[in-house]
Order: C-alpha cells, then sequence, then structure tokens
DNA sequence: GTTGGCATGTAATTGGTTACATGATTGG
DNA sequence: CCAATCATGTAACCAATTACATGCCAAC
C-alpha cells in the first residue's frame, strides 16, 4: 500500500481526517498554529495534495464558491486512512529519536485519530518513547564524559548539555502523558 | 562572498577547522558522535566537500597513503574561515528557532572557533536566543490557552505541551549557559 | 585468502524552497 | 475603486536519500 512518504504528507492526510478542507485551508492552519514547522509555502502544499490523490490516500471534489470561483475540497479516502493507521501505529526506531522527533510529535498529534486502537497505541507510543529517549540519553551522557575527558572546548560541551538537557524534557513529557493519560482516561 | 548553504555545509566548514580531515575521517566522525544528526552517507558529505571546494571555502590535497592508495585532506581557506565567522556571529532569526534548532545548536558548537569575537558573539547568541525563545514560548502558550478553549482532544493538547516543555528546557539551558560562561571566564 | 575497515565516489529519485503568476471576491 | 484575502498553481534550483560500485590494505 502506498504511503504518505513526508512529514508533510502526513500532516496533511491527519488535518483533513479532523475536518475536509482546501489547499488554501491547510495553508491557513499552518500559517497560524505550531503545525507551521511542517509547511511553509503553497509551493509544499500543492504538490504534496496531488501526490496525496494520485496514491488514493485523499480525493479532491471542485466546488464552484463564486460565480465564477472554483475551490478544491479534499478529504481522505479508506485507504488514506488505513496508510494513517499504518504510520500512527508504526514502531518507533532509534533514528526518528535522533533525527524525527518532529514527526513523533506529529504522529503523537494525531494519535486520536487510530480509532479502536487508539488507547493501545497511546501506551505502546508513549512506552517505546520513553525507552528509546532513555538509552539514548544513556548515550549522549556517555559522550559528555569523553569530551570531559578529552577537556573539549566549553561550547561543544555546553551544546552536548543542551541536548542532554533537551531529551530529558521529552522524557519527563512521556512520563506525564502517560501518567495523564491513565489517569484522565483515554477519551476525551 | 559563498557561504556554505546548508548545515551540514557548516557542519563540515566548522569540523575541519578543528582538524584537517578526509572525507572518510569526516563520515567516521558523524557516524559515532552525536554531531550524526546533520549526515549519514557518504551520498551528501563528498558532494558537499565538493560543492565547499569549489566556493573556495576549502581546499583539498592529495596525499599517497600507501603505494598505490591515495585520500583527499581537506583544510578551510582564509574565505572559509570568514564565512564561517559570518554564519557563526550571524543574528537569530525567529524562523530558527521554530524549526532550525539544530543548526543553532551546532552554531553554538562551533562558537569558539570565532577568534577574537568569541566572547561577545557568545554572550549575544545566548541573549537572544534567550530572548526569541521566551517570545515563542508565550505564543505557544497562548495556543495552549486556545486549545483548551476549543477542547481540544488529548493527544494534540499532550503534543503542544510536549513542545512546550522542550522550549522551556532551552530557555533553562540558556540561562545556565550564560553563568556558566561569564563564571567559568570565556576561555577553556 | 578472506574479512573488515579504509577510501572515494556516482546515479536515480524525490521533495522542498523561493519566487513568480494569475485571477476572483469581499469589505470599507 | 482599492486593498486584502481567497484560491490555485508552476518553474528553476538545490540538496538529501538510498543504493550501488569500486578498489586498497592490514590482520588473522
Amino acid at each position: 500500500m502506498k504511503d504518505a512518504a513526508t512529514s508533510l504528507g502526513y500532516a496533511l492526510l491527519g488535518l483533513l481526517h479532523q475536518k475536509e478542507q482546501t489547499g488554501y485551508g491547510l495553508q491557513r492552519f499552518f500559517e497560524d498554529s505550531p503545525m507551521g514547522i511542517y509547511s511553509s509555502s503553497p509551493g509544499a502544499i500543492y504538490p504534496a495534495l496531488k501526490r496525496l490523490e494520485k496514491n488514493g490516500l485523499i480525493e479532491g471534489t471542485l466546488h464552484e464558491t463564486g460565480p465564477v470561483q472554483r475551490s478544491r475540497v479534499y478529504r481522505p479516502t479508506a485507504q488514506g486512512t488505513a496508510a494513517l493507521r499504518v504510520w500512527l501505529t508504526r514502531p518507533i526506531s532509534r533514528r526518528e529519536i535522533e533525527i524525527g522527533m518532529d514527526e513523533l510529535m506529529l504522529r503523537f498529534a494525531f494519535l486520536g485519530l487510530a480509532g479502536e486502537a487508539a488507547p493501545s497505541a497511546t501506551r505502546d507510543f508513549l512506552e517505546d518513547f520513553e525507552q528509546e529517549v532513555d538509552s539514548y540519553l544513556g548515550e549522549l551522557e556517555h559522550v559528555r564524559t569523553e569530551l570531559a575527558a578529552k577537556e573539549a572546548g566549553f561550547h561543544p560541551r555546553q551544546a552536548l548539555e543542551g541536548g542532554i538537557q533537551t531529551y530529558r524534557a521529552h522524557l519527563r513529557w512521556a512520563r506525564e502523558a502517560r501518567t495523564s493519560f491513565e489517569q484522565g482516561g483515554p477519551d476525551e
């Protein structure tokens, strides 16, 4: 089965699951929400929508919004929903922890769209996330002792420290999210 | 003047300022250090080195490492040093705070290479960073109240919370780094 | 003598960026 | 009537990814 390939693709697919929209509507949403990090320009969004449609994950229909003007409203297909779920429930890799944190957060933000699978997918996500981040933190701390031994300069050591603090924040977040999920109940 | 254009370009340029190296040596370094997030494959590194050389920022010389084998050792040119400093001391933009955190951390890690300008560049960097992150945090917190008002679902709210916690960690890092810099002295 | 590390690269594909281009509609 | 916003797109350029391809050298 085809997938949406890029973070932007999944961002669009997920947003269209919440509300069918036009390219312009999506563009507006990106502009004035923190999800803007996944896009920036119509030059990325329109081609991405075309690709999703070509791969059968979304479907666009023309609407007349005025006497002359037309707009193309997209909504997900059954295949699109299936592809989204595959992505939402896919295992978390070490590589994503290192360089794909943004996409992981995007996935989490959409995890509620996983239907019946959502509760267990949420638990799995948070557990795997916690474990992978913890393991990566161990490695970063090891590098830190190496840098100290090498008497590396202030700047690289401090930059590494920033990375460590950031991952510690991720770890705390995952633990709190898990608690909050178990207490508040999966729904709401 | 030409610049190194991409994060990978600057990563290579900075590393070559610390020690002249071959493409393979750089590849190794990326593989077993957290700087690996800036590269992954020879398919990125070798072309990037070629570009840097073409733009006059680095210079490669052939060395015979064996009877037959050769390796190309790169080192920065004067122009390369100048380009690096321009990049190191360039103002921090809002956009970089939102989506360019990795490159900002890379910059900080190399700030010691800014020569006489390093102490003031470090202070400027940390002050600007702190201010921009703080301002962005304000915006994220505003979005959080909006999401609460809209009674958005658990997952998006929690994902946003993760972003907020991460930026808070960045903020704490910058403050601590500043203190540590002023106390420990710029050198070492 | 063969495995694994040293060493360098290319090719195809893909997708993002910037900038441009066009026109309709709404509100003041 | 004019500005802003709605709405959709294209084109040139650039760089990364994956996978492939080649061969040397040292050590066991």
